[in-house]
DNA sequence: CTGAAAGCGCTTACAG
DNA sequence: CTGAAAGCGCTTACAG
């Protein structure tokens, strides 16, 4: 029977006892502020090591309540049908929102149209007038992206980039998943499921393919495992920039037609839901279908068969450690870690119902 | 842009001024406390609905922590090489331990030995006789495991179950995984990669096999799986009551002489290592092989090729929110959650890297 | 360079 | 039934 902990820990009062001097002054120690003499601070120095001292965070949180208000601003895609998706994200920082709320911390949304560069920048405009402490964005439209990472950088304000990186730029934090790994992932999954016989498509459905960073770089990944593990049969692709179901299905079934033999289809992003329901339609159970994103439609087709594997970076938690991240550091002066790389989970029929976002 | 909250939260004291009464009234009527006039009651509730008042939870604490210690018994496996996977938990327990002692509160480990029941009695009577304020156990071992829970409830002690749960007994609280499914999708991942002609292994190694309830479980559930979908060329069994991988090996490879034609195994356990090892002394890299537990030996079978599938529930989260789960009953009187079930996690060659216990 | 005092928002004896 | 006051451990003007 081992004790973790015996006594009490000592708090600056008791340090103060100690080294007979003010709990200012402990304190001025404590934070390496100016205005200490080198002999007091030795001396407090020494006590606090023996002790071990750690500071009661929620007494220092208390105290600070009195400062004043932290404003935060997030730059997010507006929440449609089709961007299902960001609800997660925007849930996380909700969350994390609702917790630091009693300490000073606002949080403000500033929404961008995922379809056009326009509404981006203008947004990146408003944010830089309203002068945030920090801000959480995702890069979806780099060059404007960068223009309000370089203003923040500048500026000495923190920002937290989430969902995807922009590449060769080194970012002060970003925390999502490691994308070309995600389809390299994709690929191993593909190749367990399907004999050497089989030809796999790559489906990109995206009103931006050429410029989509994520989608490019999951490819990559995916086709580097076929690179590495040897190929399957045939890869092919469908490219579709139409994202309604009509179109979209149209351009499959051509697909499906002309090519014998598909074992799997690869969808890069959540769309997979529009090559699941014509899968069905066609009732072809027979194809492997592997997709993106924990949304209402991807989990009725996984529920359903149509879809074999979803991969899923933790959306929420993504939003929730970004905001957390910002928090800590404008606050505590937290370090803030470069890279945060969230697990590529899997999901399958049989244990979507225990995940957790 | 919306505002995600406009004014700074009120707080008793503005409560109070607004009722014309003190804090103190404020504080009986937030917590439900006798010896308040029903009048004065009414006319402190509605201005704490009203301003939606929201307790500082930082200021509860921190007032809290002027009250005594909290003693809390943790009843788990000792930890050895054979018994790896139990450091994960305790990592989590220790974790939490860390972020609470400041609040006062004691995490004492009592330690049984996973092969003699006689040591986890033993353990129990000491817990008892500890008279702690809440206790975190696994019940390797029903029997003495339901004494201490009968104990608990009796003496209206929290406890909280960790990993494994007792069939057919409710349990105050459960963290851990849907064991049955567990197995369940053990038999969907390998029906992923087999194709119908060949045979499969369920391999249980373990000292107590047949009143180990969690092997037992996956084993129905994987059976299950087979008898919904359809079974494959054969379903074969191999049990191994010792452990050593000199026993174990040989058992395995008669069996791989006997039964041509195997295409997977799936061993029940974290001991899918020694499977591994056989596997890879064989150069049988055409058997797939899934198995539990993200341990050193595990993670380097996966790295190498000769583990397929990792099945993986996060035991250290278990163990934090096993912690933290009383802490909050404790201190807060939160209620707790009877069922917490964990994701089932799958890791493979491509995704461990990122996966967070 | 140093200290006394007020305050963060809540809880808790204690007094009436 | 109700209130004034002290305290949780830390931070921060302010005074010297």
């Amino acid at each position: 029977m081992k004790k973790n902990n015996a006594k009490a820990a000592a708090g600056v009062k008791e340090i103060a006892r100690l080294a007979q001097v003010s709990i200012a002054t402990v304190d001025r120690v404590i934070h390496n502020r100016e205005g200490v003499s080198e002999k007091t601070k030795a001396k407090i120095q020494a006590i606090i090591d023996k002790l071990g001292y750690q500071p009661n965070v929620l007494a220092q949180r208390l105290a600070l309540a009195a400062r004043g208000t932290i404003n935060l601003a997030v730059l997010l895609p507006v929440i449609s049908p089709e961007t299902e998706f960001w609800q997660a994200p925007k849930d996380g920082i909700n969350k994390a929102a609702g917790e630091i709320r009693q300490y000073g911390v606002n949080v403000t949304y500033f929404y961008f149209d995922q379809n056009d560069e326009s509404t981006f920048e203008k947004q990146v405009k408003k944010i830089i007038k309203a002068r945030p402490q920090g801000i959480l964005l995702t890069p979806t439209f780099p060059d404007p992206a960068l223009q309000l990472m370089e203003h923040s950088r500048r500026e000495g304000i923190p920002y937290v980039l989430i969902n995807t990186d922009i590449p060769g730029y080194d970012a002060m934090c970003y925390i999502g998943p490691e994308i070309f790994h995600s389809g390299y992932l994709a690929a191993q999954l593909i190749n367990y499921c399907v004999t050497g016989d089989k030809k796999v498509v790559i489906a990109k459905i995206a009103r931006e393919i050429d410029n989509n960073y994520a989608i490019l770089r999951k490819e990559e990944g995916f086709r580097a495992y076929f690179k590495d593990h040897g190929l399957p049969n045939g890869l092919l692709t469908l490219d579709s920039k139409q994202t309604e179901y009509a179109v979209a299905s149209r351009k499959l079934a051509k697909l499906i037609r002309q090519e014998p033999g598909i074992g799997a289809i690869f969808v890069t992003n959540s769309r997979v839901s529009l090559v699941a329901r014509y899968l069905e339609a066609a009732g072809r159970k027979d194809i492997i279908l592997v997709g993106y994103d924990f949304t209402t439609d991807n989990v009725q087709h996984l529920k359903a068969g149509n879809i074999d594997f979803l991969i899923c970076e933790k959306p929420q938690e993504q939003g929730y450690r970004g905001i957390m991240t910002l928090f800590q550091h404008l606050v505590y002066s937290n370090a803030i870690e470069k890279n945060y790389l969230m697990p590529i989970d899997i999901i399958t029929r049989e244990n979507y119902r225990f995940y957790r976002n």
